[in-house]
DNA sequence: GAAGTTACGTCAGCCTTGTTGACTTTCCAA
DNA sequence: TTGGAAAGTCAACAAGGCTGACGTAACTTC
């Protein structure tokens, strides 16, 4: 490649055997990033889905189940057995939309705002954790590559929310 | 907190708007992570859990039972059912222990190194093509955060793996 | 106003991949 | 020789994906 040899800044990162460390450090970081919620969820009668739902609705409340199903790419049949369960618990509320009344609205309710907040908190310290630990440089880096690493349907989806949430 | 007084470098990116877009990232990124292997294993009567089998025993050829166990962390009744089929098909090897005849050692048949590479290699461009986008500054970064996050022991087992590899 | 489309919910059934628990066989080591 | 570790296996179950089919209400289009 022609940039190795122009310059000292070699392409040594893009050799098979570091991009092989970047995949296991992928796989073994998911696990720690979701083991803590999961181990608060592990005691109740919910799972990780029943988090991710909560994650959207409490970022977006008000959301649409369509809009719902294409951020978390599931099934509707897949995602509505977590919603029921959820709305029967009351952790949210399904409300009719006004201009459209064919869509439902989704809100977290006080109790499910808790379950929120227990879980986001849990999942938040140890990302500030690993932040802190790192540094502001490295997790500017951090952002980039897993940007870069998503599809670009993804990708939107997570500029979209990140513009509404800044 | 004294630094954000101190220096003109804030602690901004310790924010909870900040910790939050991490965790998106996160989940949109590893969709994308493994979405190439899916597409391939969808054909075949393989799964995410064959996939990553096949990797650490690629990655750590007679390797034994109990080992690739504590590296992927599920039960061995877990694994057995996923190894059962990969030794019935031919991809994976289970030779006895000589010292420890009760030990089994894994290794890949040819035609279990192949598919290994089949899906590594999809992996992989997808890691390239975001490194390159990111660049090598960035990529350390996205490494150090990573490390950050793991639990201590899927750290060290990362570690090791790292060495056995560099 | 009729016909088609969209949003949502639900029933039924299936697959993968995780779990526990119980039990056997094999084999090393004290 | 006996206890315990390693491995394998059977059975049962649960979470959370999937497809397909169907129903209903509401919106859109012709």
């Amino acid at each position: 490649m022609s940039e190795a040899a122009s310059g000292g800044e070699s392409l040594l990162f893009l050799t098979d055997e570091q991009l092989r460390k970047g995949i296991e450090a992928m796989f073994f970081a998911y696990r720690g990033f979701t083991a803590d919620p999961d181990r608060i969820l592990d005691g109740m009668d919910y799972g990780r889905a029943h988090h991710r739902a909560i994650h959207f609705i409490h970022r977006s409340p008000g959301t649409t189940v369509n809009n719902l199903l294409s951020i978390l790419g599931v099934t509707k049949q897949s995602l509505n057995r977590v919603l029921r369960t959820l709305i029967d618990d009351g952790l949210v509320e399904s409300r009719v939309g006004r201009v459209d009344k064919r869509e439902r609205h989704l809100f977290l309710t006080p109790k499910g705002a808790d379950l929120e907040r227990t879980l986001s908190d849990a999942q938040r310290a140890r990302m500030r954790a690993a932040y802190r630990a790192a540094g502001p440089v490295a997790v500017q880096g951090f952002r980039q590559v897993l940007e870069a690493m998503m599809d670009p349907d993804q990708r939107r989806q997570y500029q979209t929310l990140k513009e509404g949430g800044a």
